[in-house]
DNA sequence: TATTTACATTTGTATATACAATTGTTGTAC
DNA sequence: GTACAACAATTGTATATACAAATGTAAATA
């Protein structure tokens, strides 16, 4: 993933500014190569990353704040994600007994069965777009990640 | 920018989910902070590319493919980024005198103007972003991104 | 207990993006 | 020259996202 050569130009960039742009080209071919892989089971990559917080409450039920906290990308609407998923018949959702502004939201049986089908897509797409950086280069990223 | 912390949990994630998590999380808060820095101008990061790449023409114009071949993110629809910057007053468009199929876009001494006022700002929260990296961190995020 | 404030989610609306189909133009083969 | 393929941009439609306003509920205060 070449900068110069990913927007055809011939001009020297900054360092500042190279550096924030390859970020965005890296950004977009990752999103690309996930998207991809998730759309066998027409979700989307937000729509994963809930249905991976809903396994991860174990059986506990999650509301829509406590998504929100833990989303990888906060979006501004996650009732109608929430929707979505509804309509696919991967999560339900009904109003908190003992606080009805809250609602509960957990996985299905089915989305949790399909989730374990995304999970094998998703190994094989994370593999793929890491294939060229060894364990000790995943580190060296993450370290220089934690400094943003 | 910690990931368990960001996604709040406490749960010990593969290095290789971690990485893409973590790119992801500083991705959306480059984003979110370079949104905001153009937010005073009306105009979103990929309409300011545009802008960026008609200026880099040196009066000559562009036609449609080629924003498209230059933009950072590539994204489906350039006519209508271009027709917002036409109304804007950004950008003008012409048809091609001689390929009527193409159109000729140019940026306007308006559009010229009030880049140079987002270059500023621009210049700003780059180096807000990057406030913690070294030169040599930088170089050294470029290299690992090549790998991508 | 009536009123106000804070909370949690939903809804409305505008804009952005993705993808496919369409339109209009040019080039090519016969 | 006519038919057909290739090209370049636009339009239609569906979905996604952003932001603000509205709804309904619970808690706090007087």
């Amino acid at each position: 993933m070449n900068v110069e050569e990913a927007i055809k130009t011939n001009k020297k960039i900054p360092l500042e500014s190279r550096t924030i742009i390859h970020f965005f080209l890296v950004n977009n071919k990752i999103n690309e190569m996930i998207s991809a892989s998730l759309k066998d089971f027409d979700v989307s990559l937000q729509q994963f990353n809930v249905l991976r917080i809903l396994r991860g409450q174990k059986g506990e039920p999650a509301n829509l704040s406590t998504l929100n906290e833990r989303m990888v990308t906060k979006m501004s609407n996650t009732t109608r994600l929430v929707d979505k998923l509804i309509l696919k018949g991967y999560v339900d959702r009904v109003v908190c007994p003992s606080n009805r502004r809250k609602v509960e939201i957990r996985i299905t049986d089915e989305g949790r069965a399909a989730l374990e089908k995304m999970d094998v897509n998703m190994e094989v797409v994370e593999n793929e777009i890491l294939k060229n950086l060894s364990s000790k280069e995943m580190e060296q990223l993450n370290e220089l990640f934690n400094k943003f």
